[in-house]
This record gives C-alpha cells, structure tokens and sequence, in this order.
DNA sequence: AGGAACGTTGACAGCGCTACCAGCACAGAC
DNA sequence: GTCTGTGCTGGTAGCGCTGTCAACGTTCCT
C-alpha cells in the first residue's frame, strides 16, 4: 500500500545554466546577486528557470555556502494569544524574504532553552528571535558567541546580545495602577499567573506603585505557577476576596485572568466598577466587547514580532539598524472596568458613554 | 559594531570516525541505525561523538540522503485559537522525533495553499500535514503525486489524499442542532464568521437540521467572510435579531461569536438561556467560565494535532496506521447557557444547579 | 597609446554526508 | 575441506550548489 519513493526527476541549477547558454556559476550568481549579470544574461536565465520550473536545492545551497538561510525562533508557550499575535507578525515579515522559520517552544523552562539553542546554533541559523532576557549564563554564553544576528523580544532591559525590541513591562504594570490611583481606587489587589519573568516585571511594577503611595499589602498579592486560564481568573479573584473583602479595584496581570475576574464578579453580583475596578493586560480583543468593556494595557504584539523579523532579516543582509534597542511602549486603554470612583465612595454612575481612552507612554526604562 | 563569522570550527563526522578508530561510514551508520554496528564499535562511536559534542550537519544529510528530515504543515490560520491547539499536539509528537516542522500559513487561499505546497513539496519533506480536504485540482495532484506520507488534518471526508484525521462539522452542527431542539427550541438562528469550508459544512448541518424539522428559515442566518472575532459576535448577533425578533436560539459557528452574543445579550438585557439559547463551537475554555456557562461543541484540537504528527512519523519510519482515517468525533458539552426550556414557552428558572453534561457522538460520516 | 580599473564570466574544488557495492571473517551445511 | 550465507565494515563516488580566484573585454584615465 505504500507511496512509492519515485526517481528524482528533479531539474538542476546546471540543466536551467545550460538552456540558457551561460556557466552554471552565472545561473548561480542570478538567484544570488542578479545585478551582478548583464541584463541580457539575466533574461535569458530568468526564462530557463521559469520553462523549467527550477526550484533551488536549498540543501546543496546550504551545504556550499556554510549558511542556512533559516531563522530560528524560541517562544516559551504556543498556547499563549499573545505569542500566537507575535509570530503571525514574524511569519508576516519572513513570507517575503527568502528565510524560513524554525520554530521551538522552550515551555517557559530556561533549561530547555538552553538546550533548544544549543540545536538551532549548531545549523548555523542566519539569524535568532529569543524570547526575553532571562537566559542562563550558559546560554547567554552561546548567544555571545553565535556568528548571526540575535533579535531578543517580549521586554526591554539592559545588555541586550544583540538587538532588542519590546517594552518595560514594570513601566506598564506603574501605569495601569496610576489610572487606578487616577480614577480614585485604592486598595487594589494584583492576580497573577504562570509568573514567568515579565509577569513577575509586572508584579514589581505593581508593587513599586502601590508601595510609593504607601499603599502596599502583601495579602493585595495573590499569585501561582498554574498556567494562566479564564477560570483561574475567577479562582484567584476569590481566593483575592477572601483575604481582602474591601479591595475597590484589581489589576490582572493579563487580560485572560480580567475575563475571569469579570465572570466572577457577574457570579457574585459584584457591580463593575461600582464596587470593584478592573484592569488587564495586552488588551486583547475581546476587552473592548466585554460587558462592561475592560481596560486594560495594550501592547503591540504583531508589531513586535513583524518588526523583530524585519530587522533581524535586514541586519543578515547587512543593514544595521540604526537603533538596535527599540522600545514600543505601550498604552492603557481606559474602559467602563475602570470607570472614575465617585469621590464620596458611592456608586458611581455606570460611564458607558464615551468610547476608549487612551494614555500612551513610551516604556521609559532606564 | 559587526558580528563577525567566525571560521567553522565545527567537528565533523570524520573526526568523530577517527577518534573512535573506525571508518566515517562506519559512524554514520550508527547515528541512523545503530542495531547494525557490533556493540564495540557502537560504544567506541558513541563517547566519541559525546567527546567531541559532534552535532550531524542537516544539509549535508540532506543532500546525500536525497531527503529531509522536515514536516511541512500547512495551516490557515495562525491567529485562530483553534489552530494553537492543532500545532501545539503537532510540535509536542514532534519534539521527541529527529523530525523538524515547518510551519506554513496559507490565510485561507486554496491558491497559497498550491504556491506553498509547490515550494514544499520541492524541498522533499519527510512528510506533510494539510488542513481540510477542500485542494485545488492542482494541488491534490501534487499531493497524489507526492513521494511522502501526507495526512488531512481538521475534518473527515470521502478520498482521501493518503491517512485522515478529523471529524464531521457536518454533523457536529446537526447534533447542536438537535441538542437545542431537544431544550424546546425553534427558531435557532445561525451565526458564523469567515466561511471557511469547514465553517461552511457547519452551515449546512445547521440547514439539513432545521429543513428536517421543517422550521429552516433563510432569514435565520447571519454569516459574513470577515474573520471572527468576540465584538463581530455581537454585531451578527445584532443583525439576526433585527431580522427575526422572535428567535429562541443562536447557534455561533465558534465560541468567540458565541461570547460576542452573550456580552451582547447582556448589553441588551436579554435573558440567557430564558429569552435566548445559545450554542458554540469547539469549546474554548473560557465557555465553561463565562456568565451563564456556555454549551458548545467540543472538537478534541490538540489530540487531532498529536496524532496526526504521531501517525505521520509513523508512516515515514516504515509503520502504517492500521486506519488511515481517524474520526476523532465531539461532543456536545450541555452547559447552562442552553438549560431546558419551558414548554409553555415563559422563562424557565435559571439552571445552575448540574454541572456539564455531555452527549458524545462519533461523527458517523458516510 | 598604455595602463589601470571595472564589470562580467567561468573553471575548479570542495562543503559533510550517505548510497552503493565490494570485501572480509566467521558459522553452518554438505 | 569447500561452499554458501550472514553480519559487519570500508572504499568510492557523488548529492547540487557556491567560494575563490583567474581571465576576459571594455572603458576611462593620464
């Protein structure tokens, strides 16, 4: 019953040279550097590739030239909607270059990803996306010593490898709290899981906030190491309650996690923002549509991703660009989740009237 | 500012043959069959190759070889909850093969799909994995002619290319139908986004269900190509009851419509399920969550990626599934949002007592 | 006019690995 | 003792492409 191997019938690089009249070195040099062939020889070649329906033996090419033209990418979770925004913009950006992606899912474990970079540099990959700036020496050993551009992306921090492109996720946690402590909120309490590395950034943030206003208590905190869900949203929002019933606002530490809060508020008939503010992050989608709409912090996750891929493919060819670190900021889109408090503590009117505002920063790390 | 290139100093197989005092070929062996080398020269290649950290150069393989060790998969969508969980039991039943994916996103264009299949197919993958069963003429030629084992991924039908796994949205659609007609509904309005050929298949099942019952009503549904999202839910929503106020039920095509109709419903002060039912699809796990709790259908996403992979690699060592066509069936998940209705048709009281109840169904295609 | 400089082309020699086939040693059969 | 079969090993010859360098013709400069 088997699909039987057939005969290569394949047509090489030497057969289009031939139909074309030229060396196969000049065919060669046509799919490299057509410029460098006179415009007649290139005619004349592009004709023969296009009858024969010449397709490069990317192995043969690999193998003589010492290079792949392939770009890896390590991402810690595919699960996750935010990464899926990032590599739809990565993908978007390598579709019209002549480099592939290879991707790997280091399943937040810095171990694996020592391990997953180990295997990717060992095929000399033209180029590298990494995902954040917590690798162990081990790795950040290899990186240093990698012969290709390194794009690192999700955060901004000191010591990038190579370039960097992302966003003070400590700055954007301070600035959902600032609108908290803007609309009048107070006790405010942080839900967070998973706490990978920039959860935690995200955590300092909040605590850094709450803690300048004097306003810091542990028990605000709740977090876990589960994998972030909407159903775990409404967990920690409870276990959140229990500890502090006068909590007027919470800041989730992704929008997921807000979805939850607010199902859970619904469940228990907690009015919003009346009672409880509501503030998420990466402003996802369904944010805006929610009942009431939820603020939360957007970042720009497709950009993110589009412009590592387009710098990282720029800087193989040899285009440097000008500014290798890149912060694009981000902003909290204020909703009805986070509506003003009315000054004497009473219910406010819901504020379903005007549509979203925005407060935009750049990350402002130092 | 450069990264230089460093020379190569790569180890190759023949200095891993040298230390351990056999021939190259003799190390190459081991790497792909070890069983045939005498356990001394085994042991002897294999220290060698720990000692030296020998890493086996992919394009050299290759080019000899005349093959690859890649999987292409060619997926929609990247954006699409669905398709993490696809890819996700892709990469998982990947991760322990010597087999490599490589992701390709066809955005919904059969003709894409032809071009990626083209360059695909010319790099000679191990093996590929398609979305669907809906190729141009052009494309399942290439796939029927194709020198590697290939399986349709997402959904079940007549023909296949090589192996099969899915299930029928067909009658998936037919059984939400059916469950909602079961509670005491009538007039079921059908929503749906993007009208892919499987969302398509979810129509007609909704269709031959409703003509079944003699209560199909053109009017009833709503559909657009623009992609879904949880705001074009409330729109669609939106639209349908303008055209008929006096429906009983939605059915959405996917579970980020169906919470697009719950916020929207909400906004409206509309009654779930007493004034409106409604159904999902795929059970996303933010139905079981959400305010009512929301029924839909539950299609098995990543053990559909997993086994896919599983059985693909399978194939390509040698190993034929014994059933090339794997129906991976659903069920629909019966959660509050779509609780019983009244039969003197007044509001019913709200159902929150019983947890989900399933009715799981093969999708019994002919 | 002579030479340098440039743009264009081609010859050669591998890149690191494996397919193929031959050869060797040893066991068992006759 | 010879023959055949089996298990293991090695030699040879590429896979299809590109790096390097040399060579050619043409133009421009002095």
């Amino acid at each position: 019953m088997g699909r039987n191997r057939t005969k290569s019938g394949k047509i090489r690089l030497a057969e289009v040279a031939e139909l074309a009249g030229v060396s196969p070195i000049t065919a060669s040099r046509f799919f490299r550097n057509p410029e460098a062939l006179s415009v007649a020889k290139r005619t004349r070649v592009e004709s023969a590739a296009r009858e024969l329906g010449y397709v490069p033996n990317l192995a043969a090419r690999a193998l003589a030239s010492q290079r792949t033209e392939v770009i890896g990418v390590l991402i810690p979770s595919l699960t996750n909607n935010v990464f899926s925004d990032v590599l739809r913009g990565i993908y978007d950006a390598s579709e019209n270059s002549r480099y592939s992606i290879q991707l790997s899912n280091t399943r937040y474990s810095v171990l694996q990803e020592e391990k997953l970079l180990r295997l990717f540099l060992a095929q000399k990959p033209a180029g590298l996306i990494v995902t954040g700036i917590d690798q162990t020496t081990e790795s950040r050993a290899m990186l240093d010593a990698a012969d290709c551009p390194i794009v690192q992306i999700m955060e901004i921090g000191p010591n990038p490898v190579d370039m960097m492109i992302g966003f003070s996720h400590y700055e954007a946690a301070r600035a959902a709290i600032a609108h908290l402590f803007a609309q009048g909120h107070r006790k405010i309490g942080f839900v967070g899981a998973r706490m990978d590395p920039r959860v935690q950034r995200r955590l300092d943030g909040y605590v850094s906030a709450m803690k300048d206003a004097g306003l810091f208590e542990q028990r605000l905190v709740v977090t876990t190491a589960t994998p972030t869900s909407v159903t775990l949203g409404g967990a920690l929002f409870t276990d959140l309650l229990a500890r502090e019933p006068g909590m007027d606002a919470v800041f989730c530490a992704n929008d997921d996690l807000a979805l939850g809060v607010l199902f859970e508020c619904r469940r228990r008939e907690i009015a919003i923002p009346e009672q409880i503010a509501i503030v998420g992050f990466n402003d996802l989608e369904f944010m805006a549509s929610a009942v009431p709409t939820l603020t939360s912090v957007r970042t720009n996750r497709y950009e993110m991703g589009n412009t590592a891929a387009t710098m990282l493919i720029d800087a193989i060819d040899g285009r440097r660009p000008e500014h290798p670190v890149l912060d694009l900021g981000f902003k909290v889109i204020e909703r009805q989740s986070s509506s003003p408090r009315r000054a004497d503590n009473r219910p406010a009117v819901s504020g379903a009237g005007a549509a979203n505002k925005m407060v935009a920063l750049p990350s402002g790390h130092d």
